[in-house]
RNA sequence: GCGAUCGUAGCUCAAUUGGUUAGAGCGCCGGUUUGUGGUACCGGAGGUUGCGGGUUCAAUCCCCGUCGAUCGCCCCA
């Protein structure tokens, strides 16, 4: 018979084991502590929709729904797609689940979403995210708590200072329009200057040009009108009453009015925060106001703001977290007292003992293996003289919570 | 979709300008030493050098293709 032939994983997706689950969980656990300290409570979603919750909410930048969702036709003929993002689901659950009697309503969740891109240092196809959203709040202050959340999480991870936040307003629809057509007019006096790349966002998202990573586009991106004067003076207070909330809880922040977002439903506050130690995919947390999205779902207007952040990324910036160790690890160091061990490592065990055992390969190498073990103990078994013996090497305290719990005298073998 | 770099044992890496039987450390398995201890030694298993062509007396090494990985571009909800 041939060789089975080993499936290879699927491009952009992760297998992980030791120090990388360490510093994911570290991750996830911080944040659904802090997330906690906010009120933000824990929701569920699917993780897949019906492909129309995505593509309403992506509106028209055709280029992401087509070739960077993950798209499939279930055997009903269906168009699902698997989540690209958090936010469009918990909008879609928001109208479908009655969930507008609790607004406004702080949500938090996290795990897998997928976009079909290439892989490069962290970004993945699978991979998986923080999410915060406040869903029904229209006040420059859900904006601040948002934001306060993010912002300790991250001191929590203790990257705070790696990490900026750079803060922009996209004020509302009258000033993303006055401004737009002011970039336009930039653009197009200036059109010789830009990058190929930059003429063709030209036509199909002009606010992209701003954050362009080619030089030949600085210039001019550079040189480009800001937003602040074409500001309504709605707008305008709303960002002030963000900035002063930032400042009164102590949040660090840098003004970056180049920092925008592609999609007209956004709103007002935009943010990211960055960190440079990750080379191309700096950007580790992010999100903004949204308040056009869940009108685009087909819902009443209903203003919104949050963020997401890639778990992964996290994961790469902070300090390895310490693994956890067992309490005990048994050396039956020969066969003969194979079953009183393996009693009396149930016995720990169901007292709540972090236990394993090691009692088979070579005998003599039985303990040598264990000390390789991390563990904060290690318990031997011998046989002298027809006794099993046992020896307890390592930390004191869990040394004299297991005596206390095992029978101290030897056993005979059996 | 585009570009650059890289694919040798389970892992990290060697192998002279192309040269004969592709090595080492770690890990794994077995044995010896030690015997309240993380030591040292001996032995073993494990490779179609990613895959397929080509050049050559001879290819891990040079060339082409392909697959995969990494990093970047595009995109970034």
């Amino acid at each position: 018979m041939a060789k089975a032939e080993t499936p290879k994983a699927i491009r952009g997706t992760q297998d992980m084991l030791g120090e990388q689950v360490e510093r994911f969980q570290h991750v996830v656990s911080t944040f659904d502590r802090v997330r906690r300290l906010y009120g933000f409570q824990r929701v569920e979603i699917p993780v897949f929709e019906a492909t129309a919750v995505f593509a309403r909410s992506l509106g028209e930048t055709t280029d992401v729904v087509s070739k960077e969702m993950y798209t499939f036709e279930d055997r009903g003929g269906d168009s699902v797609t698997l989540r690209p993002e958090f936010t469009a689901g918990l909008c879609r659950a928001y109208l479908t689940e009655g969930w507008q009697q609790y607004a406004p309503l702080k949500l938090a969740t996290h795990g897998p979403v997928f976009r079909y891109e290439r892989p490069q240092k962290g970004r993945y196809r699978q991979f998986h995210q923080l999410d915060a959203e406040v869903i029904g709040a229209a006040e420059p202050q859900a904006d601040v708590e948002l934001l306060a959340l993010a912002d300790q999480l991250l001191y929590e991870l203790g990257i705070a200072d790696g990490v900026t936040l750079q803060l922009n307003t996209l004020g509302d629809a009258a000033t993303r329009d006055a401004w737009r057509g002011a970039l336009v007019a930039h653009f197009e006096k200036h059109r010789g200057e830009l990058s190929e790349d930059s003429l063709a966002r030209l036509e199909r998202n002009p606010l992209r040009i701003l954050d362009s990573k080619d030089p030949r586009d600085r210039p001019v991106a550079d040189s480009a009108p800001g937003i602040d004067a074409h500001l309504t003076s709605e707008a305008g207070a709303f960002f002030e009453a963000v900035i002063k909330g930032l400042d009164a809880a102590g949040v660090a922040w840098t003004r970056n009015d180049r920092l925008v977002r592609g999609l007209d439903y956004y709103r007002h506050t935009a943010f990211e925060f960055v960190t440079d130690r990750l080379g191309a995919q700096g950007t580790v947390l992010a999100g903004g106001r949204y308040d056009g999205l869940i009108e685009a779902l087909g819902g009443p207007h209903t203003p919104a703001v949050g963020w997401a952040a890639g778990i992964e990324r996290l994961a790469m910036v902070i300090e390895a977290p310490e693994a956890e160790k067992l309490d005990i690890v048994v050396a039956v160091e020969d066969d003969r007292a194979t079953a009183r061990a393996f009693k009396d490592v149930a016995c720990l065990r169901r007292s709540g003992l972090m236990v394993d055992i090691i009692a088979t390969g070579s005998a003599r190498k039985r303990y040598d293996k264990a000390t390789k073990v991390p563990a904060k103990s290690i318990l031997s078994y011998v046989v002298r003289e027809g006794l099993i013996l046992t020896g307890f090497h390592g930390d004191g305290e869990t040394v004299d919570r297991a005596k206390r719990l095992l029978p101290i005298e030897a056993h005979p073998v059996a």
